[in-house]
DNA sequence: CAGCTCTGGTCAAAGGTCAG
DNA sequence: ACTGACCTTTGACCAGAGCT
């Protein structure tokens, strides 16, 4: 447990005031001589020369993301390219950006931002102090307008759902101590399942293209992949599986089994419980569930499909586009690409009919789960619960 | 102008723009700096002896602690052990330390560190260059097992059976006519189709690795991908497919099914079809094809492997060298790799009950198929036909 | 002394947190 | 549920020690 904390836990709490970066700074830089600057600050607060932020002219603490900037719209930026969010302007996108309206239109605030040149090029540590300005074609060599990753990755991204939408945030937790600890009911963790499966099907959409798709094509590609994308969502958002077990324990109340069919079961759920550990050690990024759930989501070989070869064009989008993330993302794992594909198989045989009476077996008790999926893909808000099938 | 200098008391304040960041230390202590800049410029100077650094694969900038490291990892560990830190991992300890990822998990980053021979005493001063250092140098050579690609590729090629072997030309002949001209009996095709499985466990048995595998594992594989194997040898030989209708008809004959089941069983009958044609369309090669083989067969997904992690690796293995086999023989195919690999989820869902139904039913009758592979393995000769299980 | 390698140190700018 | 003040960590670069 230790710190926990935060993506860093800090080790010693509060080293804070621990000398460590010693004053000392002031010591006359040598060096350059303009550095006259540096006997100037003899360690009065109030720094006259300082620039101001480019985007909304508050006062910066330095540069940001290759721009001067306050720590407002450092953070501002810094989040929105972080999750890929896209704003919209209410009024005719030309909001004036500054101190004390930046928060009142995010989608110009961010377009000032790019405007001003602000880059999300990932540069950790000090940066070169020769940096050409602002406006100045920065440029680092870079390709890309905004986003280092290809347009069709990043809407796939937009369509994620924000992870603390799924379910609460101390779900999490549990699922980190491992432990034999059923604090969660059975009814939540189907409530949970339930949840994640929806979100699932408001992700497809979402994406680019699905929704394009008439709808009985929608229905013939959930049908086949429902259960691989569950399989995915429950891996990326760390659905608590330890109580996988409790759930069959549950079912076989609800329905007695022979031995036989009980250790079959069993299997299956272990067979379920490997292939989301599988994943779990890949450690696969959110890009990457990304293009592995639209892989599996356009498949051409689902049944009844009207025009298989533009559904397979559809999943070759996304499986260059993965290609290529992975070529800039993952360098030095050059098998990385095949593994993550190779997951799939594996995913596919693993029976629907499993996950199904897993998951959603209280939920929707004999109501076929095809029926389900038709439900939700239809009325496109959520489920109420206990869930009552539409006619 | 003014410029930057206060507030953050940069020591060389504006010296941006002349600056230029010499690339690597020194030259130029403080002299002029456009003449560093210039010389900089011609950049040629780069030792072709430059080692990358052994912990995360970024640009080294010399030894430090030791091993060559790159500066960021270099004051990692400086950090690390001077203020003894420790680290907690998130995830299982495993994680991939790369340029990218490096930052990602701090304990994973000292552990590798540790690994690859870092040490904290200090080393002052220049050291003999011939020497190498502790633990430390070559051998951290990540994945890149010994063995050329090719040559597992040439391996798995030179176990393929000829093809004449497999069944006399002439068969092929018709297949190309596509005709519906049945010369061929269902006797005849039953026989193809043993004769193929045969040589696809005579394959399996002469491929690198597998022979050296306990039969307990052979057989855990054989059981989960002999029908994804048919399916793929059935491709790449052109078994007469036409024909695979007309079994199921004479199926129908030896057990009447209800109308019902006719109907599923044709439909099961195109979804093979369909990945044959799927297959014959992408026009694999041979060697791909055996690097498909390899693939399915090194399934790490089996079920009752007693080493999961050991088949996985030959699979991945099989799964680098068609990367590699992809690159050099089809350049402009960027996209063909991530197509092969994703006809294997299909192959999948593809019942082998179906294969077994289809193909064998007339040859093994009741017999379950596994025992008809099991015989084939052991054997290891030719079955007598008509077949007689061995006890 | 020149020239090299490696060490420790510096600090702008990245990252993260969490009341408000 | 976003914002941004405040904090920690990172890593490119520098000065300097010690060897050849």
């Amino acid at each position: 447990m230790a710190m926990v904390g935060g993506g860093w836990g800090n080790p010693n709490g509060g080293t804070n005031g621990l000398g460590e970066k010693g004053y000392h700074q002031g010591e006359d830089g040598d060096g350059s001589p303009q550095a006259g600057a540096s006997d100037v600050e003899g360690g009065e607060e109030d720094r006259a020369c300082v620039v101001d932020c480019v985007v909304c002219g508050d006062k910066s603490s330095g540069k940001h993301y290759g721009v001067f900037t306050c720590e407002g719209c450092k953070s501002f930026f810094k989040r929105s390219v972080r999750r890929n969010l896209n704003y919209t302007c209410r009024s005719n996108r030309e909001c004036q950006i500054d101190q004390h309206h930046r928060n009142q239109c995010q989608y110009c605030r961010l377009k000032k931002c790019f405007r001003v040149g602000m880059r999300k090029e990932v540069q950790r540590g000090r940066v070169p102090p020769s940096h050409s300005g602002p406006g100045g074609t920065g440029m680092v060599g870079d390709f890309f307008n905004g986003q280092p990753v290809s347009e069709l990755i990043s809407q796939l991204l937009r369509a994620e759902p924000y992870p603390s939408s799924r379910y609460p945030p101390q779900y999490n937790q549990q699922q980190l101590q491992g432990g034999s600890n059923p604090v969660m009911g059975i009814d939540n963790i189907c409530e949970l399942a339930a949840r994640l499966l929806f979100s699932t099907i408001e992700w497809a959409r979402n994406i680019p293209y699905f929704p394009d798709l008439p709808v009985s094509e929608q229905v013939a590609l959930l049908r086949l992949s429902w259960s691989e994308l569950f399989i995915l969502n429950a891996a990326q958002s760390a659905l608590p599986l330890h109580t996988a077990p409790l759930l069959a324990a549950a079912g076989f109340h609800a329905s007695p089994m022979s031995a036989e069919c009980v250790v079959s079961f069993m299997d299956q759920v272990r067979v379920f419980q490997d292939q989301v550990d599988k994943l779990t050690r890949l450690q696969v990024d959110s890009a990457e569930y990304s293009c592995l759930k639209a892989i599996a989501l356009f498949s051409p070989d689902a049944c009844g499909l009207t025009d298989p070869a533009h559904v397979e064009s559809l999943q070759e989008k996304a499986q260059v586009a993965l290609t290529e993330y992975e070529r800039m993302q993952y360098p030095s794992q050059p098998q990385r690409f095949g593994r993550l594909l190779l997951r799939l198989p594996a995913l596919r045989a693993v029976p629907a009919s499993l996950i199904s009476q897993l998951f959603f077996m209280r939920l929707v008790g004999k109501t076929p789960i095809e029926t389900l999926i038709r439900d939700m893909q239809l009325s496109g808000s959520s489920i109420s619960w206990p869930y009552v099938p539409g006619q």
